[in-house]
DNA sequence: ACTATGCCCTGGGTGC
DNA sequence: TGCACCCAGGGCATAG
């Protein structure tokens, strides 16, 4: 599942190899139609060749592809896509929904197993997230900012760390570390943690992106860089998929509940309700 | 304005 | 061995 660190991974991956290059040309491979959301799949196909690359951004999950005629191709992988650069001779992935080939003999594969990742060809790149608040890892995320979102909410806290609205880029894995990290149980009501607790969770989601952008991302299962190699962080995650394994902290077996439709992972004994 | 739920999609795992 | 079923979940639409 590609959530902030993965795509800053593959961002930083990318980005070298992107930088300056032609696109030759694009394939939206038959039964992947719908993940071209803007256009047709043949106009963005028809749109995209002939560009130029000229820098990588990122904005919670979403990928930017800033390009010379002054648009933005964003690209979001869901939860099974990646783009993986390679020679144009390697052999097509199982599940590739597309390719894209450079002027320097080199191709960038789509490849998508659920078929959930979209494509956008945009003017503003806010047009293709607009729900989307600050990014986690930018100032604007602040504890000010956080406050201010769970004020007054009874949601649970983990579903309010999903919305992108609240925290863009935070997703399952990373909402469940940082409530462990911080000693705040998934099902409390947002609106009722105190000031210090917020503060606490602003930097629990700080440290649980740091430190998987420090292991290049968190490969569960689909997850790849833009390399094709995998992540190292799911082998020091804390609670994720740990259900039945000791807490680190206090030895109690980690529970998981299901909480705004999403696994949840927690510790009983140090995230009391 | 807020909260909860279902949908999209397909492979892997499980149970019979 | 085969087959039905369930699960994974980000973002969006919809209902209440």
């Amino acid at each position: 599942m590609p959530e902030l660190p993965e795509v800053e991974t593959i961002r930083r991956d990318l980005a070298p190899l992107l930088h300056g290059r032609r696109i030759e040309r694009v394939r939206i491979h038959p039964g992947s139609e719908r993940m071209a959301i803007s256009h047709s799949p043949r106009e963005m196909e028809h749109a995209l060749a002939g560009r130029k690359i000229e820098d990588l951004g990122r904005h919670g999950k979403y990928l930017l592809i800033h390009l010379d005629d002054g648009q933005t191709w964003v690209v979001h992988l869901r939860m099974t896509g990646s783009l993986v650069h390679g020679d144009a001779s390697m052999p097509a992935h199982r599940f590739e929904r597309a390719r894209i080939d450079l002027d320097d003999r080199c191709t960038v594969r789509f490849n998508d197993m659920r078929k959930f990742g979209t494509w956008h060809l945009v003017e503003d790149p806010r047009e293709a997230m607009p729900q989307s608040g600050p990014d986690a890892l930018s100032e604007a995320f602040s504890d000010a900012w956080l406050e201010a979102r769970l004020k007054g909410r009874t949601a649970p806290i983990k579903a309010l760390l999903l919305d992108q609205r609240v925290a863009a880029g935070v997703g399952n894995i990373y909402a469940d570390e940082a409530l462990w990290i911080a000693r705040v149980h998934p099902g409390r009501e947002g609106g009722s943690l105190s000031r210090a607790k917020v503060k606490a969770l602003r930097a629990a989601v700080l440290e649980t992106l740091h430190a998987s952008l420090g292991a290049r991302g968190s490969s569960f299962s689909d997850y790849r860089d833009g390399l094709g190699g995998e992540g190292l962080h799911h082998v020091q995650v804390h609670v994720f998929r740990r259900e039945g394994q000791p807490c680190e902290r206090c030895g109690t077996e980690i529970r998981k509940m299901r909480l705004a439709g999403r696994g949840t992972h927690y510790c009983p004994r140090c995230q009391r309700a």
